[in-house]
DNA sequence: GATCTTAATTTTGTATACATTATCCTGTAA
DNA sequence: TTACAGGATAATGTATACAAAATTAAGATC
């Protein structure tokens, strides 16, 4: 049963629902999800591990902030992470999943075009898993599944710039191309290029939060 | 108490005293370490989330076991976190610390010429550790850190071919070359290519033990 | 003797009771 | 009014009791 609760707050805290440096409540989590106290505080505990809330002795649990600083940490590690991928993916892909991506990037293009930046994230997101799958390295895909977790609140980062967006597109067409030529180098190369350019997108947007 | 329940665990396992695979039986585990169930479970669960553990439910914990497959995996991923680390640390390092590592380099030669394999890896270990912290990003030193909790008991490849001791210390001469220089990139490949020669030289360790 | 069934035991999972610590509120003194 | 002290309250931390599941052992059947 901890594990489910552990999923619920995961959830509650990834949609916001637990603002970060609130107290958890044991009782009152309880209440909400009718288990007593035994799961509840193991659950907590397994979040605690994955960064997710942050334990102080005999004062409870409390959900995790993030700084500025941390959040581009995250994406230099991330950056990293899918510079592997990309390297070990290229040279294994086969023509198949090569086809799979093609067309997530055909209908992540459609979705550029219709200005459907939701539907943009959700196949933008579907390619760059494609090819952590494809790596097949499970440490790889589950390490960056944490960072990503801890991070995941800048979702509301969908605001791009219409500049941003052309770097973004044109890197993703390189990618491709090193797909198909499956050089690893190349397409490593490429997505820590393209993380970079994320990252500084995501440390102007952080600059604009923080001036107004 | 959890944390320190859990810290205790961790040792036994990185000692080889819980044996990869063996089941944790609570009760027996209570009683050596003098604790109540509560915080012994909590504890048990941090080592999951870690993945020193494993969690089957119903059946209780067991001890991590880990594949070749799975080392190798971790030595792709180490040399990513190394990588990154390099091309941090680089252009940030003081003269001070420079000094530092020079220091950790000499003794380090000097362990090798005395034949002293311990106190090689001490010195060479310290001279990762401190440019992971001078990289200064407290996610990437976790990242590696858990990574190498978990490969942990492969501190046994104490045996280390001459050809490929040389070649380490040429790496590392390399390295405080790149830091001199304060050449990000240049650490940054240079750590990769020592990881990865790491990678082999533990793939061959793998396959000499498998063919036993 | 082997195998399936079933009961006994053990172990895990959950809830609750108790102990300890922290927090909050009230009241007093400056 | 403010600062501090002390107790009331509420929270966390720990231990134990109970429930459910799995493992083990014994017995019956073939």
């Amino acid at each position: 049963m901890h594990l489910e609760v552990a999923d619920r707050l995961r959830e509650m805290i990834e949609r916001g629902e637990l603002i970060p440096g609130s107290k958890l409540i044991e009782k009152d989590l309880c209440q909400s999800f009718g288990v007593s106290r035994t799961p509840m505080r193991e659950a907590i505990r397994v979040l605690a591990a994955d960064g997710l809330v942050v334990l102080t002795p005999n004062r409870g649990a409390s959900v995790a902030t993030i700084t500025e600083a941390q959040i581009l940490d995250s994406f230099l590690v991330i950056g990293a992470m899918e510079g592997l991928a990309g390297e070990l993916a290229a040279p294994r892909i086969t023509d198949a999943q090569l086809d799979d991506i093609r067309a997530m990037h055909s209908a992540m293009l459609e979705c550029r075009a219709a200005d459907d930046l939701d539907g943009y994230y959700v196949y933008n997101r579907q390619i760059h898993d494609a090819i952590f799958d494809i790596a097949d390295n499970a440490l790889l895909k589950e390490t960056r599944r944490i960072i990503f977790t801890r991070i995941i609140k800048l979702r509301f980062i969908a605001r791009i710039a219409e500049d941003e967006w052309q770097i973004a597109i044109k890197e993703h067409e390189e990618m491709l191309v090193a797909l198909e030529a499956r050089n690893g180098p190349q397409l490593g190369a490429i997505l820590r290029r393209h993380l970079e350019s994320k990252r500084i997108q995501v440390a102007r947007w952080l600059q604009r939060q923080s001036s107004i």
